[in-house]
DNA sequence: TGTAATTACGGGATACGTAAAGATG
DNA sequence: CATCTTTACGTATCCCGTAATTACA
């Protein structure tokens, strides 16, 4: 047994008044606990306790030492306590990175909601598109688009899928005509995202098969949310995440291209460092986003569906 | 483990920046630091450290945690240097046990010598003639006289040999008549000391052989002080320790009776709780009194044997 | 490639309980 | 006589190190 615990065991016996009471209060033998005060004393060189089979008292030394061991002894378990306490509903900070689109789009119209729920809880939103280092920057949970684990202490849950189709302003569509299948994106001015789409060209699948066709276009951004925006101006034809676009396309302010066409389906995943002893906080959230996202995400609601039918 | 040690692990974790490096610091095994974490946060039933192999950062919980796990570690060193630093050299008090008579005649008159040798240790004299319970009373040295030691947990120490001798006043003697054999005691008034001699006689040795003798007197005392001012004022024949009358048979306060016999010699011994760990302190004041009584008493010292011969 | 965290596995230190002895009120 | 501390002794626990794995720079 190592000293501390050795310290604890004498506050105890101190506090109890003798080797016997201590060791009843801490489920052991007399004999286990006369060896570790005797241990402890020899460890520091110093008699803490005078003893006779009768009684038991505290030295100088054994009188100062005591008090520090009593602290001690109470620390730890206020720091025990402690954990325990925050471990009872979630509270204190949450941080969260999300994409900036994303959160504009989805994640921050619902937070309201959670923070409603959990009254004692603190988030900090950390808005990023590049892909960052969670343990690093002392993110707890972070919203991605598959971007795979790269850490196998990491947790991955899917929230939602998402799906990016194609899309442009019904001006430009008045200005340019209606592509009517893969091939005439090549004629057309397609908006891209740097970050992911390094190479001029788009895969898109039918239901059936992947196809990439080569595309052109004099816009690129880095921002899904600058490239949103670009589509709704009449730039020309972006290929947006659904979670995105909806609102647009529910309002008309943006109309959907080649929608028999679209990107594979991604998920929404929820990566949070490990799931053994997770925090409530984490938890909390998580299960909260499942929630909002999980059945049917709002950007593939009854509303739209309708208008889309219409 | 205990809990206690391995939040000290934990701190030192969080301190050095990693499992490995504590490891390095602590003389164990990564694996061993993993391992402990694990069951702490195991215990805890939270996630302290989000961990890649890279990196180590704190969790929400972890941070305050390790505050107080490091205050924790803290205390624990500081106690265990404030034992060490107490154990450099004598300091701090030092609870002493004496009879009364012994301490005015010999005990406090070199107080000041020792207390002169420990400039940062202070003393705290405790007179009582009865037996005590130096567990109890938190006596760190008692001098007492050959009474057995009642705790075998007790170390008892002697300091140099005693003898009680049959005094009596020159006055006394000369109108009483001095006793020239023990018979003729019983024809003298006998002071006794009421908590030793409660029956009336008198053991006496002559250096071959015990022999007892009825005594009669008109004085009886609980205190050797009390009955050796009374053999000074001439009230009759006392049996008192050479401790006690050496100053008065020097300068012929008093005379000795029956010269050729004596009580037994008993030990003048130094008692004390533990040999095992034994304080500074304590340590100090047994070697100070087995050296200042050791060899040849005060009161056995040259110029008495001078007077006694001439 | 080198370092870091984690897990399984086997051996060994160690801390426990039992039992007995000595002491105390 | 009940209770207290201490010590010896045998055992079982548990904790560590080794080694292998996976991850990361």
């Amino acid at each position: 047994m190592d000293i501390a615990n050795q310290m604890i065991l004498f506050a105890k016996v101190v506090d109890t008044g003798g080797f016997s009471a201590a060791a009843r209060d801490l489920g052991l033998t007399p004999s286990a606990v006369s060896r570790q005060i005797g241990n402890l004393e020899d460890r520091l060189g110093a008699r803490l306790l005078n003893r006779s089979t009768r009684r038991v008292s505290l030295t100088e030394v054994g009188k100062e030492f005591h008090e520090r061991c009593r602290d001690i002894a109470r620390s730890v378990e206020d720091a025990e306590a402690m954990v325990a306490t925050r471990l009872d509903h979630p509270q204190g900070t949450l941080r969260i990175s999300a994409t900036s689109a994303f959160a504009k789009a989805q994640l921050l119209p619902i937070l309201p909601l959670f923070l409603a729920e959990n009254p004692d809880l603190k988030l900090s939103i950390e808005l990023t598109d590049r892909e960052i280092d969670l343990i690093g920057e002392q993110i707890d949970v972070a919203i991605r688009f598959t971007e795979q684990i790269s850490d196998t202490s990491m947790v991955a849950r899917k929230l939602a899928s998402n799906q990016r189709i194609f899309c442009a302003a019904p001006d430009y569509i008045k200005r340019h005509g209606q592509p009517t299948k893969p091939e005439d994106l090549a004629d057309h001015n397609c908006l891209r995202l740097s970050t992911v789409e390094k190479f001029n060209n788009w895969q898109m699948n039918d239901g059936h098969s992947n196809v990439a066709r080569r595309i052109t276009g004099n816009f690129e951004t880095n921002s899904s949310d600058a490239l949103f925006h670009a589509a709704l101006d009449g730039l020309g034809i972006a290929k947006l995440s659904t979670y995105l676009c909806n609102d647009a396309l529910d309002d008309g302010r943006l109309v959907r291209v080649l929608p028999d066409y679209a990107e594979d389906a991604s998920d929404v995943l929820a990566i949070y460092p490990n799931r053994r002893n997770l925090s409530p906080n984490v938890r909390a959230f998580v299960d909260f986003l499942a929630d909002q996202f999980g059945k049917v995400p709002p950007w593939e609601r009854e509303k739209r569906k309708d208008k889309t039918a219409a």
